[in-house]
DNA sequence: GTGCTTGCAAATCGTTTGCAATAGC
DNA sequence: GCTATTGCAAACGATTTGCAAGCAC
């Protein structure tokens, strides 16, 4: 997307489009390979000297609490954010930890579960974890062993 | 199961059966409340006052890498432990902190996505997230606002 | 006695908090 | 000027690491 529609999104959400908000949203759409807190200060620190990690955190807690992100936790050291707000699952490799986008089974929502009651669900997460193809190939050896 | 039960399954999967390992997974396993490493530690401490946070870590580990227990990520606060290793999924309630189990439906393992391609699923979680029906009530007006 | 297991203390590091400085209407 | 936003520095807290002591065969 581009700034303007970044900064329409925004305002369409009731968030007023500061520098930082339209800078963090505009990564996270711009970026879909599920970036993290650092990644994304990283990136956007160099052309914004004064931004604070502190504020990329607030901006994306915003994002999500408003869902314009989803807030991905297959991961259990960091957070990753993905700016695709469309139900899909994620997968990812417990070697390289790269998280990769796959299709959800279209039942995942059929819930009819009695045990479910007067629950409410907001949000629904599909993580799978496993080795991707790459470390398959280069750590088959290591792999064998367990 | 029974302390005896405990140490064959331990000796099955190629775990000495010390009495750290004995406890921890007889904890994991009769309780079924998704437990935290503080709340294993907090419980089993008093009977065993020699017992260290790093041992219940690593056996809580070990456990998973046996695949004998399940790690739960769905709360980013900590890692919840599941000895009840068949497929189901779990809500987490962002009020109160609940989890709660829920069937999984069938289809969740049918993934003929071109995108899955050679990786290797190894595990699978699902995990939904919204308020369970005892905060709903409590917290009924606050959550009207958002 | 050798190797595995345990446990203490310290370090690590992602995230949160308190609060002062700043910006926008 | 008042309120919302930002950003620094410090705190927090779950988890990991290093290493020494203990245990088992």
């Amino acid at each position: 997307m581009s700034t303007i529609e970044i900064i329409q999104q925004l305002k369409k959400n009731d968030i007023k489009p500061s520098l930082q908000r339209v800078s963090v949203l505009k990564y996270v759409d711009n970026h879909r390979n599920h970036p993290t807190v650092d990644e994304i200060y990283n990136e956007l620190s160099p052309n914004m000297p004064t931004l604070s990690k502190t504020t990329v955190y607030n901006v994306l807690k915003l994002l999500y609490d408003k869902h314009l992100i989803q807030m991905i936790t297959i991961d259990n050291k960091q957070v990753h954010f993905d700016a695709d707000i469309k139900h899909h699952a994620h997968f990812i490799c417990k070697y390289c930890g790269k998280i990769i986008d796959l299709d959800i089974p279209e039942c995942i929502n059929n819930i009819n579960n009695e045990l479910l009651n007067k629950n409410q669900i907001q949000e629904t997460q599909v993580y799978y974890k496993g080795i991707c193809k790459d470390c398959l190939i280069k750590h088959s050896a290591k792999i064998e062993k367990n």
